[in-house]
DNA sequence: CGCGCTGTTGAAACTTGTCAAAGTTTGTGG
DNA sequence: CCACAAACTTTGACAAGTTTCAACAGCGCG
């Protein structure tokens, strides 16, 4: 876990069973609904389960019947080739959907692990269907979180087609620190619960790469690095990085 | 256009201005409907509009209320950072929707610009999520649709990540042979509608690194190449160039 | 009919990958 | 709780792949 900032919003030692009772409900599906819509949700979302470390939450090819919501923890997604190449699509933190590349094939089409002991929600994907005919602000809200997911995806293509090694891993350091900021944690210390390799694989670079561009970080005091543990140091100074291409 | 293959399934030549009538009914958002639910659908689709080559059907940054379903025609997609990058999100064809990344934030992230005279249905959003609420099957496909798009954005990142560049153009070639043989066309011979430095922004690669790839892939018998005309001669080899990592 | 855009090709430079070795951390079983 | 093995990380030297720069050819639009 990241380190809390005082005074965050979230409190994960208080942990509900319900929708309506969840602390990343504003991070998470039942954004914007009323008290009444809420508890029509809590209905819907019944399973609950724990994946430890290591464990698949779902794999590619397996039938796809429900999404997965976040409730705590670190997962990845990735997708493997038959020669064995890995590519990593994500990683997933609390209050994030896991899941929504199965809806078109009624398959998963990728597989989601998760990176420390978590909890997810499960959500059946027909009932949802049919609960967003009935309840207009979980449809709308619903569209953008898949619409979102297409953007974050074209912001990755963008990464991975135009920027270099250090451009991608400034970017990478960057959208962590946001996203953890956005969960109450600090922006500028957390642990990465993700190895070099998976760092690497998502940034469609090798490991002695990432691990170059961590050390080179460290000598121009960008960061602390010590292992899995980053300190941001400078964070106009990594956003520079990422936009004089040369 | 590419070749017509004779007897495809669609015929260019007549076009009805209602989805009811459309050639494309089957690989378009109408797919699965009654030819009462079509009507409804009609009703909602009343603009169309012919975008010429070099035009943009929209901006990143405008507002966006409409999903557009392209007709006929072609376009590119991209997105610019402010030091004049260029990363090409994805090349579309008749039956493919546009428009989607809008959804999240209620304005276009992308630039849509047609790489030929085309036209295209605009489908405003709001009404199509009422729509999507009183036809299931729309509903259901639409959800289908998006997550198409997640699923295709996997497959770009697996490109960019793990392959290297004639990995790259043979997948892009194959992938866009099978997009037009299921449109009727010829999978073996067509004319590309985007320049090498469109294919090099979607590939990640210079326009060079991919003039280079089609000259080699001609010089060992893959395919003919003159210009913007593409004929593939050895499928098969493609796809093993594809496959063997090295 | 020519000018500009697009595409091709070569050589050199640069970035990243590969291979190898050693150091560090983590997890497990005794 | 310690010890050992396995997994992960760092760093160096070298190789390979891609980009950069440059020159030229070809096509097509006006």
């Amino acid at each position: 876990m990241p380190q809390r900032s005082p005074g965050g919003p979230i409190s994960l030692s208080v942990i509900k069973t319900a929708c309506s009772g969840c602390n990343l409900r504003e991070l998470c599906l039942p954004l914007g609904l009323s008290a009444e819509e809420l508890e029509r949700l809590d209905d819907l979302v019944s399973v609950r389960r724990r994946v430890k470390r290591g464990e698949h939450l779902y794999r590619s090819g397996t039938p796809f019947d429900s999404i997965f919501a976040i409730r705590s923890g670190f997962f990845k997604t990735d997708v493997l080739i038959e020669d064995g190449r890995e590519q990593v699509t994500g990683f997933q933190m609390a209050g994030e959907l896991l899941g929504l590349d199965g809806i078109s094939s009624e398959h998963h089409t990728c597989n989601a692990v998760a990176l420390e002991d978590s909890e997810i929600c499960a959500i059946p994907f027909a009932r949802l269907e049919v609960l967003s005919r009935e309840i207009h602000t979980l449809q709308h809200h619903f569209h953008k979180v898949m619409s979102r997911e297409i953007v974050r995806d074209h912001g990755v293509m963008m990464l991975l087609g135009t920027m270099r090694a250090e451009e991608r891993l400034a970017a990478f350091l960057l959208n962590l620190s946001q996203r953890f900021t956005a969960r109450g944690f600090s922006h500028a210390e957390f642990y990465l619960r993700m190895t070099r390799e998976e760092i690497g694989s998502y940034l469609g670079l090798k490991l002695e790469t990432v691990s170059r561009a961590f050390s080179r970080f460290q000598e121009e005091g960008y960061i602390a690095v010590q292992q899995k543990h980053i300190r941001i140091l400078d964070v106009a100074g990594l956003k520079a990085l990422m936009n004089h291409h040369r």
